[in-house]
DNA sequence: CTGTTAGCGCGTTCAC
DNA sequence: GTGAACGCGCTAACAG
């Protein structure tokens, strides 16, 4: 009540350090030293004391973009999702962050839309602003050069989830291979004989490795491969309803096992699968690829390969984190394990209906 | 093949625009200028072309961290949401993206998790970083105090969603009163005597303006209302969940029919329903609010109060925007009206069951 | 049309 | 323990 009077500076635009030099009476440069924790030792407890109440009663905010300059570090980290409507995100994100708060970074997110254009501005804007490092889920194979690029900037790049052939950077990745392996070896057990993908991009390396790893299988397995050239160009919702118009337009032998590139693609391929009078997992089994939060409460919930999102994450993070404090350090590549959930969208092959006539 | 050779400065950390002038040999200013699309009009064509070519040769990439000390701005804005995970958000950004990329803006995406430190932190943090504005989803009514403290640093701040009482910032949010109405009526239709509703936090907003409006209507129209006083930490699956299941021990009369203060919620009501053995819509009905994506492909289908989440972010850039060109102007408040989508989750409340024996 | 000069806000020498 | 001076990379006056 007294004179607790609450001053955040009312009115004045931004105070800058030179101010609260002025307000304790110190030269600006002492001001600097008694707020960095780093040199504060070298004041007088007395002067640390008046500047420190200088600042806050000034609500002295350092300016990020000076020092940023002066410093060349921000304290900041840059990521870039492709789609920021991908539930997989959140988590992957939640990774990322709390991995890195601890030391102080602030996580800055941007998207793609797995735009090449906007992938490659929206990089040079985060190496613009100085970022100290950059992670990315959005890469393509064709961003090769592009990163190349970026990396001769000094910026430290990590990829997750997308790897990029060629690109020599640190990397956390899931084992694809064996997601698609398992997603076919799950179809083939309940006993379909007839399967087809919905696939993402053909330049995204994750997805690639995906359907290479299934199609193999299915071929080794002897089972029919209903496949289309046809590939999603984004993995949304709607791309899956797409293809599976498509895949269902075919005529017989109709897949009764569908591999979705990615959990999105699945929910297309669900409404696809509804719309043309079919029922999931009646008529036709869904596999997606994920395992992103709600999948779970889908109708019907989603049989998924799952990906530890906010490992990948957090892995990304340390990596991130590793290049900025040793930027020579040869770049690392973490490939993590994915297994499958089993839920209600896959079930046994329906029985063999009406051949020919 | 020739001598294409495509230099992208391979080995040089990162190059000045001091160089560029030195190799174009002109005076650095004379290089600013050229790049400049505002002021290379002033200089020689010739000159234009020698500077944009050794640019690009050397892979000159301005230092937006100088630039931005230089001209106070930097053509970014600063997104804080409460819960990347919440689908909701996804379109909201999608819709401040594509209103502000046009315009050269980079759009700085970061969470406060709705914690009050956090928040304060990452605000901070953006001002800091000198973005030229801020755009908000997660402020609380306890924020007020901090909000009206950035105002003075003069980083324009809009609110979204969530509006605060005693902070008079520009902001775009839906009209929750009618919302909570909605949802209300809607039971109330359905024949449900007894409801219930699923609080979010007490110091937002939105959730309040909802839950009142709902009990108001609830009283006016002779229902019983069974909310608890217990609300949610954060909206959230897990917290939903738990309020459920908290409601469900509360013994008869037992709601029927639930209003959830977001999908989120709602989406963990859903589980407590189904965990207690009781089936929804037959046993209990539930109403979120938001409509994110996806909700509709639930276990049954959400009915949800929908908010135009793309044209909230939409609207909210344009006021940043606004802001940024003219920061006197008066701050306008947007509001946006709701609907009601009705899906699966909701229907006739079940027959009067064995009363007292 | 182009070069000169000054300084954005801060951290860091190097003196005293 | 503290002050003085310089420069980070760039743009914006002011010459000429």
């Amino acid at each position: 009540m007294e004179g607790m009077e609450r001053s955040t500076a009312l009115g004045s635009r931004e105070v800058t350090l030179k101010e609260v030099a002025r307000v304790a009476g110190v030269h600006i440069s002492t001001a600097s030293r008694a707020l960095d924790p780093t040199n504060s030792w070298r004041i007088s407890a007395a002067t640390v004391e008046r500047v420190r109440r200088a600042a806050s009663d000034l609500g002295y905010r350092p300016d990020m973009v000076a020092r940023g300059l002066k410093r060349r570090r921000t304290t900041s980290i840059g990521v870039v999702v492709s789609d920021l409507e991908n539930p997989f995100v959140g988590p992957l994100i939640r990774g990322i962050v709390t991995s890195v708060e601890a030391r102080g970074f602030v996580v800055l997110v941007t998207e793609s839309f797995d735009e090449h254009e906007r992938f490659a501005h929206v990089l040079d804007h985060l190496v613009s602003r100085r970022v100290d490092a950059i992670i990315t889920t959005a890469a393509h194979e064709s961003d090769a050069d592009l990163l190349r690029g970026l990396v001769s900037t000094g910026t430290p790049i990590v990829l997750a989830v997308r790897a990029v052939e060629g690109a020599d950077l640190p990397s956390v990745t899931n084992d694809d291979v064996h997601g698609g392996r398992l997603a076919l070896d799950h179809l083939a057990e309940l006993g379909h004989e007839v399967v087809a993908q919905l696939c993402g991009p053909p330049d995204i390396r994750s997805f690639v490795d995906r359907g290479r790893a299934f199609a193999e299988h299915a071929a080794a397995s002897a089972l029919v491969d209903r496949t289309i050239e046809e590939t999603a160009h984004e993995p949304t919702v709607r791309e899956g309803r797409r293809l599976m118009e498509l895949t269902l337009g075919l005529g017989e032998p109709r897949p009764t096992g569908i591999f979705a590139h990615n959990d999105l693609l699945a929910i297309g391929a669900m409404d696809a699968t509804l719309a043309a009078g079919l029922a999931c997992p009646g008529d036709v089994s869904i596999v997606g690829y994920n395992d992103a939060p709600l999948v779970d409460h889908l109708s019907p919930p989603l049989t998924s390969v799952r990906l530890p999102g906010e490992e990948i994450g957090r892995l990304a993070a340390e990596l991130a984190v590793a290049a900025i404090e040793d930027p020579t350090a040869a770049p690392r590549a973490i490939s993590l394990d994915v297994t499958l959930v089993v839920r209600g969208s896959s079930g046994p092959a329906p029985r063999a209906r009406s051949r020919p006539a």
